[in-house]
DNA sequence: TTGTACGCGTTATCAA
DNA sequence: TTGATAACGCGTACAA
């Protein structure tokens, strides 16, 4: 018992382990893989010799002979959030429950994104990637190519297949919500960076409803840290608005940290609102009103449309929208005892 | 132009470079890689053939040409805290910096272990593993096989390069610091799974200081929820300790809610203290004492150490401490204004 | 400066 | 039931 692996560099062959077992190569790959017939005996001794050898055959010869690489990736900005991560849950779950291990790449801050996405192309049989990560050429790149690619919380684009929550209902029902809380005065924060993306629908949504009751404040990111800042800015100046609605729940956790600090009270001073139902924004003092987004299944549902699309089982819907839900809780307004 | 992929299944191949390109493939390929001689139109016409072709090569034919896979992977239970996803985030950057990608698996609740790891192990050039993700005989197997391996937080293995956050000394500071306040039942709530694991190091440092003042007890998990229920038997009832000192943050957030639902201040009612400094332990109300562990930089050093080991740089130490720091907010007891 | 040809570790076809 | 052997796509001595 030599512990040699059977990685790449000079790993145990199948020669190695035909050679022991006394057969050829071609019986041990049939006798591993259940493929083809094998006596009972001549089984026996390839599985002895496999053990003893510690054999595992070469995922780089498997790939190239079977013209698959067994593994799929997903192209994230950063991993920084709850968001990202929880969508990453779910796709790794699944993917690695279809038998494909999962390949990763962070884009945030790293530069020639075209070719580490090219280069991520190149070692898996599929690809999903979340929409404003990747350049607009990049992604057209992507849909030319056969790769089979999946584009999470994006707008339907011919030629891919699409997936995201559902946002401007949920939008409208909100601002309808904060509306009914007697608030007049509003500020979306966290404005769109791009146009038809998740935070751009969610602002359609409100503004939709608002009208001119709401005016837009960008954030440097959708981050606590971000939205602390921005709203240190917002709430400590003249012409507070009455309610904050957040791009998504790290903002609007951001904004609560900064009330606390300006002494000032939430929801009694300035509503505030949220998007994604992180688990802080349970935690959150007081609760954090948001909006849910089934984010492990988004990761899901996006490994297994990849999966069909890899095994070709014929065009697939082409977009998909996944239900989200109003979570009303203590940060924009006084709700009666008993009620909601 | 037609969009074929090079990905393996039916991709445009260098045969097909070199034949547009009008020569060898053996030209096609030291003219992208830069090996060995070209004359500057040679290069400029093979250029032209990738580009029209959108030739990429086959990662598992160069992974099968060269001996390696220029891929790494990491093994964690889950992704559900920021733990986690802080070290992934510092093992990917640095990962991805030294030009390999990144392959994860998550174990938590996955059967064949052993399996998904030979598996993964099958297409990385090296590995970096959690301790306690992996039962000790297949840890016991990846050290014995030849692939490089680099253990986080475990304790030092002969055979294997370990790294972890250094516990025993904050875990006195931090349980110096508690007695300082006056604090004199103790609770520690996440009581460690297995012998030297990081919890068993914070146990145990935390035990010598306060000797039979401090009883272990368990939760089902290192989660809010988990440290959520616990709290509640343990507050709820008679004899309430003075001070829970808690595994890890998530599981302190867990207290301090469970406290609030209860009707009990902290740290008037009941100390907390928590492990990790993750972002929630700085927005909970109150601040949340806790040992801060430089998450993102045990991923880098993880990565880092990897690489040396695969390039094979000589023996390389084999264990590593990364210093921790103790950081006092609010939950641990009340300290005069202006003090530490 | 370029091309031929072999090797990398498998899978799978086709004879035997 | 088993064994030669031809792909698979690429890198690279070695020869030209």
């Amino acid at each position: 018992m030599d512990g040699r692996d059977a990685s790449v560099p000079g790993g145990v062959t199948i020669y190695e382990v035909a050679r022991r077992a006394g057969v050829s190569i071609a019986t041990v790959s049939r006798a591993l893989r259940g493929t083809g017939p094998v006596a009972a005996d001549t089984r026996e001794k390839v599985l002895r010799a496999v053990e003893e050898l510690r054999f595992t055959p070469s995922r780089a010869g498997v790939s190239l002979a079977e013209g698959r690489h067994a593994a799929n990736g997903i192209v994230f900005p950063n991993l920084s959030g709850p968001y990202f991560a929880e969508v990453l849950i779910g796709y790794e779950e699944v993917t690695s429950e279809l038998g494909r291990s999962v390949v990763i790449l962070s884009t945030k801050g790293r530069e020639p994104v075209r070719d580490l996405v090219r280069e991520l192309a190149g070692r898996v049989d599929g690809l999903a990637v979340f929409g404003s990560t990747v350049p607009g050429d990049v992604v057209g790149e992507l849909v030319a190519s056969s790769l089979p690619l999946v584009l999470i919380s994006h707008a339907p684009r011919p030629g891919a297949v699409t997936l995201r929550s559902e946002n401007s209902e949920a939008a409208r029902a909100l601002a309808i919500h904060l509306r009914g809380h007697g608030h007049r005065r509003f500020v979306f924060l966290g404005a769109p960076y791009a146009t038809g993306d998740d935070v751009d629908e969610r602002w359609q949504g409100v503004r939709a409803v608002l009208g001119d009751a709401v005016e837009p404040v960008a954030t440097a990111e959708y981050t606590v840290e971000s939205g602390y800042q921005a709203a240190l800015a917002l709430l400590g100046g003249a012409g507070r608005p009455e309610a904050v609605i957040c791009s998504d729940d790290e903002v609007a956790l951001g904004v609560i940290l900064a009330a606390e600090r300006l002494g000032l009270s939430v929801p009694h001073d300035v509503a505030v609102t949220g998007w994604d139902d992180i688990m802080a924004a349970r935690h959150a003092r007081p609760g954090l009103t948001t909006v849910r987004q089934p984010m492990r299944e988004l990761g899901a549902q996006a490994a297994r449309a990849l999966d069909r699309l890899i095994d070709g089982a014929g065009l697939e819907r082409s977009h998909r929208t996944l239900g989200t839900e109003l979570v009303v809780r203590d940060s924009c307004g006084p709700h009666p005892p008993g009620g909601q």
